[in-house]
DNA sequence: CTTGTTGGCCAACGCTCGTTGACTAACGTA
DNA sequence: TACGTTAGTCAACGAGCGTTGGCCAACAAG
């Protein structure tokens, strides 16, 4: 629905093609497939007639499926900064609602989180986004840093375990839940994994 | 690991066959198969190779790899009573202890989560466990039983998103803490989406 | 206009999958 | 011993998959 990206790759980079359409067509149709279906159930062959195009289309300009795989599933989560003495305390809070938002506007997480379950592929690539993106940010706002590891990793167990109920399995009273009914009970939990003194 | 079930479909029911043995090895390697690689790579011929038969048996006595999954992942969580006036108030910590023990000793419920999130039917065997047994334990403590959907999700959402980082995407900062750390971390979330008054 | 390059389609390959049905061996009973 | 039932094997089917290579049309530069 956004206006992420549309055409080339990497905007500004290399002379425009002609392609870049068609290629950009592909990669919009891979994400939705790969968000939906999955790895394996997500076909080249439906991605293709998605975008309008010949299977062997998909084969040239990536490759194989993997390659569609990594150029279609690129996340930046675009954390905001909570290391602010004014922020730190409503760190919680501030996470929780980015990660809503997130997670309502770009279904390239849930294509992720979809593939990384049946994937090893897709299991490494969330692995570097806690390694790289949410492990920092806890880094920089944790009483101890050694404690950052342990800490990232309980904020993405309730952050992913909120998505999986919601996103992917869509369990009813998971879905119904209002979002400021969320941001209220998760915020507290998120607030105390990541500043909380260690029980 | 453990003998929960061995070889007749329901113990005790009906009259013991001669395919017993088979039948009960063919579901054991089912078993494994929908753990480890999920729905769609988990083959019926990779699992009769596994039970060493023909994939024509698992036909025969399950009818399609739908009714052999249905067979296969059977799911009685055993929640612990936790509505006792003593035990209430550390419901949080019981049903942590509770839950690692599952997921420990049950590689069920790792079938279950992997299948579940690339399949209907498995995402809709997720939905009926959360409604027919967390629900009724959160239903007897919690409150107000008009909130008990809610708090019941907001529970799934915790216990799932740590088994799916700790247990299925096995994200190393998820691995590597110890038990003690888990229910230290996670039995006050719980106890707070139990018990606590809504915020 | 010619020619090289790029974008795209088509038909087929080899493979694996779930599933089927015919056939054989072992067993239990009379 | 004879026979129906059960357990199991074997070979094949149709379909869908990822992937390949050859071919044609549109464009850009000389």
């Amino acid at each position: 629905m956004n206006g992420s990206d549309s055409t080339s790759t990497v905007p500004g980079s290399g002379a425009p093609r002609r392609s870049d359409a068609t290629r950009g067509a592909i990669l919009a149709a891979a994400r939705e497939r790969f968000a939906t279906d999955g790895y394996e159930r997500a076909t080249i062959r439906a991605i293709a007639r998605d975008a309008s195009i010949d299977p062997s289309m998909v084969m040239r300009y990536y490759g194989n499926k993997e390659g569609l795989f990594a150029a279609a599933v690129a996340i930046d989560l675009r954390l905001p900064d909570v290391s602010g003495a004014d922020r730190r305390q409503d760190g919680g809070r501030i996470l929780v609602e980015h990660f809503l938002d997130m997670w309502e506007n770009n279904e390239v997480l849930t294509a992720l989180l979809r593939v990384g379950v049946t994937n090893q592929a897709g299991a490494e690539r969330m692995q570097g986004i806690l390694r790289d993106q949410l492990l920092p940010v806890t880094r920089q706002v944790c009483p101890d840093p050694e404690q950052a590891p342990a800490r990232a990793a309980l904020m993405a167990s309730q952050l992913l375990g909120l998505a999986l109920t919601r996103y992917v399995l869509r369990m009813p009273p998971a879905v119904e839940l209002a979002r400021a009914e969320i941001v209220a009970w998760l915020a507290p939990t998120i607030q105390r994994y990541l500043t909380a003194p260690s029980p």
